[in-house]
DNA sequence: CTGTTAGCGCGTTCAA
DNA sequence: TTGAACGCGCTAACAG
């Protein structure tokens, strides 16, 4: 009979017995960083563990060393695909590394983010990555929430752990780049040089930095042609596919004029607004038949009044851009690199933690790519 | 000066003794499960640690109390909008019940699926949420992963924990059922309805259970109305968005024939091959306008040559079957739903859990809903 | 190289 | 009610 409630997991206390060794054999024999024990002992620990089916309790393991193998991943929404692809990319590389990987989900609340931080720090992870839902609102509130996150993101670091954001660097913090930038201004020029000349665009909220880094960057880009995004064109809306699709709802409202190209300042928004434009009768632009991209550029409304035909285009290459019709012109980010990157990043940066605490923390850079699809051919 | 590699963390000691009270007296105060504490020292408790920024080491608790708050979620790819729907839910639900969940990834082999269960037993999570990838191949290799899986969960229930698994109650624990041979079942009754006769299926491997189930009530419910879908009418192929493109294209290429409708085994697979019918020649049903479903069956071929229309339905209903376009008629699940329940079940299950090992395991079904867009068209 | 002994941070029993 | 002491499972000194 065992005893009732027992959490019955083997003990090494239990193998060291089993194998006939002292505890501390058993240790060094089972995680031994040195291989300071007799290969004998060793196997008969290595046996008798296999034998009662031990498995080390990490809890325990952490106590005693006083540090975790674990890494702790902070997203705005795990079901979004720019989240769900540096996951992959997080998880991935912790696993080669021997991390556990935890996950937290802010729903886009930074309040609800400086709590989820503040509980993470419990499992005293070795890492904990923030990825998205940085703002640069001045105001009152979510100022002082920002202080608050950097007080117990600095508190965490003090404590010997690290963080690292990923997107951009408005805290200072180990960071993973991504020149939201640059790509978005590539992307104007491009489009430009395929022939667009009058823009609307999409955005997020002021305060997101993503959001207003990428409008500028696309900014930019025209201007360097001489081209101006009037402000009346440019719409805010939720960052998400709903987003998309109010804001291009919003802007049919307001009458789109002749608006040749929507830019949507990421791609779940850029798929959402597709959809609001193609109901609206402003069917997109379609490229039939097996040749690339730009082929034929023809389209028919079916509801027979003719309408303005729209080019869309968006920003980070999800999968679906792919498979939307026509296929999404984008910039490729490299989702699944960027969460790799990270792990690695704090990994260095651990290492090198010893060292001068230079103010703004280490940082990696990320390249994007344009992609032009047909979405937007060439006219 | 503080140690140097100091993990730094404020302890209970440090709370307790900046409160003036023993140890234990501050354990009770932060955590107490009764409050069987004096209202001023439970403040003065409470007080000293906010001053010094305490927060409760979770591994030490759990070293403690022998037990953890932590989730183990085990899925195929978080990158697959059906996973990270799933995930999602979980998340959210843990997060309610104060758990925290950490992700591992198997990338649908059963092999590394076994070796994750294995290491993260580690963790002494409360539970261990399996979801997808289960499989019935009676051959070698697979059925002794299986039974090596069981051994490990079993082990993992006996020493206190619950599995719960997502989707088809393959192996003997509690399990949140989807009844994936009935909403395939009711779609294709519906889709006969709407006019359609001559079918053909994009499936994932034979062992796939998701993938047999599915088919096969797709197969019953022609069969009701005394229709067949040949076998030479059926590819398999990987269930991914690619596996989808493949799988069309093997169609394709070995003629379409009269073939009306392609129904894809879940909605990925569906719109990749939704991209490659496209991409030969093969439009799409449009429905433009702003009419709802069904309104204009209208279709033009950019390459001008008179290709076949093929309508085409998925299973799962994620969001961007919502955004290709034509929409995707699909069987809804919900995903989220999904994971919550999943949680709940777990919770209700440990609830229950000493009393009888009924063989099989509590479960708790979601149901499913056919939903009709304008990628099948009446006709 | 091995065993003994201390802790790690915290919950919980047992007296007081 | 409170505090002292022990134990959780394990690692890391410390001697032997």
């Amino acid at each position: 009979m065992r005893p009732q409630h027992s959490t019955s997991g083997v003990t090494l206390n239990d193998v060291a017995r089993e194998a006939g060794v002292s505890l501390a054999t058993a240790s060094r024999s089972i995680n031994g960083s040195d291989r300071k024990v007799n290969a004998e002992y060793r196997q008969r620990v290595l046996d008798a563990a296999a034998r009662l089916g031990y498995i080390p309790n990490l809890s325990a393991q952490a106590v005693a060393k006083g540090s975790t193998s674990t890494v702790a991943l902070v997203v705005s929404d795990i079901a979004d695909p720019y989240f769900s692809g540096i996951a992959s990319g997080v998880i991935d590389e912790a696993d080669a590394h021997g991390l556990i990987v935890t996950m937290a989900v802010t729903e886009r609340s930074a309040a609800r983010e400086l709590q989820l931080v503040r509980t993470l720090r419990g499992q005293r992870p070795r890492f904990i990555i923030l990825v998205g839902s940085r703002s640069a609102d001045a105001s009152g509130d979510v100022a002082h929430a920002q202080a608050a996150l950097v007080a117990e993101l600095d508190a965490f670091e003090a404590g010997g752990g690290r963080v690292v954001m990923i997107s951009q660097q408005e805290l200072p913090y180990a960071t993973v780049l991504l020149d939201n930038y640059s790509g978005a201004r590539d992307l104007a020029k491009q489009l430009v040089a395929r022939g667009y000349r009058r823009f609307a665009a999409i955005a997020g909220h002021d305060t997101l930095l993503t959001s207003s880094d990428r409008l500028r960057g696309f900014r930019d880009g025209l201007a360097d042609d001489g081209i101006t995004l009037p402000d009346d064109r440019v719409v805010r809306a939720e960052f998400t596919r709903n987003g998309g699709y109010d804001g291009a709802r919003e802007l049919i409202a307001a009458g789109l004029g002749d608006t040749q190209l929507v830019f949507a300042v990421n791609d779940v928004m850029a798929v959402g607004a597709m959809s609001a434009l193609r109901e609206a009768g402003h069917t997109q632009v379609f490229a039939g038949g097996v040749g690339g991209a730009g082929s034929g550029a023809v389209a028919s409304d079916a509801s027979g009044r003719s309408k303005q035909l729209i080019a869309i285009a968006g920003f980070d290459d999800i999968p679906t851009a792919l498979d939307v019709s026509p296929a999404l012109t984008t910039v490729r980010v490299p989702l699944e690199e960027l969460g790799r990157r990270a792990i690695r990043l704090a990994l260095a940066d651990a290492g090198a933690a010893a060292g001068a605490d230079t103010g703004q923390g280490a940082t990696t850079s990320v390249g994007t790519s344009v992609i032009l699809r047909e979405s937007t051919p060439a006219i």
